[in-house]
DNA sequence: TGTACATCAGTGAACGCGCGTTCACTGATGTAC
DNA sequence: TGTACATCAGTGAACGCGCGTTCACTGATGTAC
C-alpha cells in the first residue's frame, strides 16, 4: 500500500533507497523461506523473520503491510521458481520431437524442486493455511507447471510434432461410453484453459486433458507422499519409485517411446 | 501414563469413574476434531477444546498428558474411522467376484469420509505437523486403507476369485525392460507388506504392486487437490470427476468390466 | 553547488492476547475391612 | 450396612512465553529550487 513502482515510472536511474528496498524486500522473503523448511506455513512467525533478517519486529511492516501480505508474497516466489525450474527442464531438451524426454524432464525437475525446497512444496500443495485465502495474485504464478506439462502432452499428439507411432493417443484409452457425458461438464473449466491458452488443436480433447490431469494429480502425490512421510517402509528408493512412476505414466500417455526395444 | 487399563484386567463391573472417564475422553476428541475441521492440526488448542467441553483447560491434563498425546489419539481415531469406512464400503459389494464394484465403493467410501471430515483429512494426509512425530501407534491405523484397495487389486488378479477376462492383469502393461531392476528394490517394503499379509499368491507381483501403490496415489492426490483448492477452476462437478478417475484406474488395473457393452 | 523541506527506514516501547503446563486445593467416588 | 482411607476429577490461579500490530521518535536519503 505504499509506494510499490508507479505503472507508467519514467525510466528515472535506481536510486539507492530504491536498490537498498529491493535488497531488503528479497532478504526478508528469503529468511522466511528459510523458516519455511522447519515451519509450517501457519506457524510463519514475523517477528522470527525479523529477527534472522537482523530487523526489529515492527521495521518489517515498511516492506510487507501484514503478516498475509508477506504469505502471498511467499507464494508467488515459490509458484514461479518452481514454474521456471520447470520450463527450464523442459526447455532444455534439445529434441523438442522427444516428448518423453521433456515429460521426464520437467516432472524429475518438478520433484528435485519439491526434495530441495520442501517448505515451499508444503507451501503451495500441503494443507491450506486456515484463515488465509490466496489472493487473485497467485493464480497465474501457478498455472505455470500444469501449462508446461500440458504443452507436452498435447504437442505430443495432435500437434506437427507428431512422433506418436501407436495411434493417435490417450483418448484410445477412453471408457467405451458415449454421447453427452456429466464428466465433459465437469472438467469444461479445464478444457476451456487448454483452449484458451492454444495447447490443443483437436475438437474433443477431453479424455486427453482428463488423462493429463490424472498423471499430474499422480505425481504430485507421489511427491506428498514421499515429503510428507507416507511411502516410509514402503518404498525404500525415492529416486528409482518416482522414476518408475514417471516412465509409466508416460507409456499411459503414449508419449513417444524413448526406451522401448521391441 | 496414569492408570490406562491394566493389561490382564479382571473383567469387573465397570464403575461410575470409569464410564463417566470414558465418555468424557470421547467428548474431548469429538471437539477437538471438530475444531480440526477449521484450525490445521498444528494451531489445534488444547485450550480451546477444554473450553468446547466446558472444563477448565488443566482439566484436559486428567484424560491426556500433552497436547502431542492428544495430537495422537485424533491420529489414531482418525485413521480408524476412515479405515473403517473403507472396509465396510467394501464389504458392502455382494458380490465378492465383482472386483471393479468393490473397487468404486471402496474409493468412493474414501472421498466421501474425506469430504464429510476435511480436518481429519487434512490431519492424516496434509502436511506434517512440525515438531511432531507420530508414534509408532499410529502405524498399524494407518495401513487399513491401503490393505483394502490391495486386497482387492491382488484378488483381482490371480486369486480364485478371477473374473478378469482380458489376461493376467495389469502387470502385462510393464515397460518391456528385463533383468534386474533398481525399483524391484525401491519398493521391496511394499512387497515385503503384500507378502506378509498373505495378500498375492505370484511370485513377482512388483509390477501390480507398483500399479496399485500408483492408483493409491492418484486417488490420495485427487481429493487432496480437491480439498485444497487446486481445482477450482478446473473442475466444477468434482463428483463426476472423482467417478471418472476412478473408473480409469479401474481400466488400467484390468478390475473386471462392470459396463463394457462391447 | 548549496540550502530547505519532504519522504522514508528503522527503533524501541507498549498494547492486548492466547497459549501449554504446573500446582495446591476441594469434593466426589471407589475400596477394604 | 457402615466406617476410614485412598484415589481421582475438576478448579482456579499463576508461570513464562511469543505473537501481530500500533505509535511516536530519530536520523538518513531524496528532491525542488
Amino acid at each position: 500500500m505504499q509506494d510499490h513502482d508507479a505503472v507508467t515510472a519514467p525510466p528515472r536511474a535506481k536510486t539507492a533507497r530504491t536498490l537498498a528496498r529491493e535488497q531488503i524486500t528479497a532478504d526478508i522473503l528469503a529468511a522466511a523461506r528459510l523458516r519455511l523448511a522447519s515451519e509450517g506455513p501457519a506457524e510463519l512467525s514475523l517477528r522470527a523473520v525479523a529477527r534472522d533478517v537482523g530487523m526489529v519486529s515492527s521495521a518489517v511492516y515498511r516492506y510487507f503491510a501484514s503478516r498475509d501480505e508477506l504469505l502471498t508474497a511467499l507464494l508467488v516466489l515459490a509458484y514461479d521458481d518452481l514454474g521456471a525450474a520447470t520450463e527450464a527442464a523442459d526447455a532444455a531438451v534439445a529434441d523438442r520431437a522427444d516428448h518423453r524426454a521433456r515429460w521426464s524432464a520437467a516432472l524429475t525437475a518438478i520433484r528435485r524442486w519439491a526434495v530441495a525446497n520442501p517448505g515451499d512444496y508444503a507451501l503451495l500443495y500441503g494443507s491450506p493455511v486456515p484463515g488465509y485465502a490466496a489472493p487473485q495474485t497467485t493464480v497465474e504464478p501457478a498455472t505455470r507447471v500444469i501449462v508446461v506439462i500440458l504443452r507436452i502432452v498435447t504437442e505430443a499428439h495432435g500437434g506437427a510434432a507428431q512422433t506418436d507411432e501407436t495411434g493417435n493417443g490417450a483418448e484410445a484409452q477412453a471408457p467405451s461410453q458415449s454421447g453427452p457425458d456429466p464428466l465433459t461438464d465437469a472438467v469444461a473449466g479445464a478444457i476451456g484453459f487448454v483452449r484458451e491458452r492454444g495447447l490443443a488443436q483437436e475438437d474433443s480433447p477431453v479424455e486427453l486433458v482428463l488423462r493429463t490431469l490424472m498423471a499430474w494429480t499422480t505425481v504430485f502425490g507421489t511427491i506428498s507422499f514421499e515429503l510428507f512421510g507416507h511411502l516410509v517402509g514402503s518404498v525404500t528408493d525415492a529416486d528409482a519409485y518416482f522414476a518408475g512412476v514417471v516412465e509409466r505414466l508416460a507409456d499411459d500417455l503414449h508419449l513417444g517411446s524413448a526406451g522401448m526395444p521391441s
